[in-house]
DNA sequence: GCGTCATAATTGCTTATGCAATCATATACT
DNA sequence: AGTATATGATTGCATAAGCAATTATGACGC
C-alpha cells in the first residue's frame, strides 16, 4: 500500500471519484437491501425492522435484558427514539421495563416470554431474507474486506463523534 | 408444519456469521457515517442531506432538470417523499417546477440560480466531510472492492423489487 | 372518437424519529 | 450535611417519510 496520508501534502488530492462512486453506491446498497429487508420482514412478520431488533438485541444479552442506553446504542436509535420504541413494545407485551435496583434513575427493557417467541418465529424467515439479499451476493473473502472496512469507518466515526479538528489526538497536551 | 427446503442441499450453511457481522457492520457504519455528515452539513450550511442531495444531482443533471421520478430515484426516496421535499425547495427559492412539454402528466425539478449558488457554497465543505468520514478512513484498495461489493448488493437488490420466485426473469411468458 | 388500462405526480393520513427541554436521581465538592 | 453538577430516561414538539388512494393525462384497441 503506498497512500499513508503524507505528512506535509502540498496537494492532497481531495475526494477521490472512486470514493466519489463508493459513497453513492454505499448509500443506494443501504436502501435497497434494508427496504427489501423491512419489506419481506413485514410482510411475513408484521414486524419492522426496528421492532425486530430490540428483540434480537436483547435475546442476546444476558438475560434478555438491557439497559435503555445500551439499548439504544445497539439499534442505532436516539435515546428519546428508543424510549417511544420500547413503549410500543411494551403496549404489546413483547418486552417489558424494569427499574434498576442499583440506580433509580435507570431502567431496564427486558424480553418477555411472548417476546421470545415472537423472535423466534421471526428470526428464521428474516435471516433468510438477510442471506438472500446480502450473503448470497458477495463471496467469502468479499464478505470478509466488506466486514473489516466498515468497520474501520464505525471505528474512525466514533472516535470522533463531533467535529475533530485534530486527528486522533488523545493525549493530553 | 416443518419446513423443507432441503431440497437439493442437506445443509446449505445458510448465513454465515462473517456475514452476520458484516451486516450489523453495515448497518452501524450506514448510521454513524451518515449522521456525522448531516450534523456536519446542516451546522455548517443550514442543509439537510437529504435537500443538498436533490440539488446535487439536479447539478449533474443536464441543464439542471430531471424529472420527479427519475429525481426520486436519485436520491432513493418514494415518490411522495420526493414531492414534499421538492415543494420545500420551491418554497425557498432553490428548485423550480415545470411541466414537461412533450407529457402533460410529467413534471421538472430545475435547479434555479439561487439552487446552484447554495449548492457552489455547501459543496466543498461537504466533499471534504465525506472525504473525512468516509474516502480518508480506507485506501484505495478497499476503496475499490467496497465499490464493488456494494454494487453488487445494488444490482442484487434491483433485480428483484419484490418477492421472486425465479432468478432474473424478465421474459414474459 | 371512446372505453380501458397504464403511467406521472400529488394528496390524505399515519407514524417513527430526532432535538431540546425536563424530571428524577446520583455523585462530587467544600 | 448541603449545594452544585452530571447522568439516565422521558416528554413536548416539529418534521420527514412511506403507503394507499386520487387526479390527470397518455396510449391502445376497436
Amino acid at each position: 500500500m503506498q497512500s499513508h496520508q503524507i505528512q506535509p501534502a502540498p496537494e492532497p488530492p481531495g475526494l477521490t471519484p472512486q470514493a466519489m462512486a463508493a459513497w453513492q453506491s454505499f448509500l443506494q446498497a443501504h436502501t435497497v437491501v434494508t427496504r427489501a429487508l423491512e419489506r419481506e420482514l413485514v410482510a411475513t412478520q408484521r414486524l419492522p425492522l426496528a421492532e425486530y431488533d430490540v428483540l434480537f438485541q436483547l435475546s442476546a444479552a444476558p438475560d434478555g435484558r438491557l439497559r435503555m442506553a445500551q439499548l439504544a446504542d445497539r439499534v442505532l436509535l436516539s435515546r428519546s427514539g428508543l424510549t417511544r420504541l420500547v413503549e410500543r413494545l411494551e403496549g404489546v407485551g413483547l418486552v417489558r421495563r424494569e427499574v434498576c435496583p442499583s440506580d433509580a434513575r435507570g431502567a431496564y427493557a427486558v424480553l418477555t416470554t411472548t417476546g421470545r417467541a415472537r423472535l423466534g418465529a421471526a428470526m428464521a424467515g428474516h435471516l433468510r431474507s438477510v442471506q438472500e439479499h446480502f450473503g448470497d451476493v458477495l463471496d467469502c473473502q468479499q464478505m470478509e474486506s466488506l466486514r473489516v472496512a466498515l468497520d474501520q469507518l464505525v471505528a474512525a466515526n466514533l472516535a470522533e463523534p463531533a467535529a475533530c479538528a485534530q486527528e486522533v489526538a488523545p493525549t493530553k497536551p
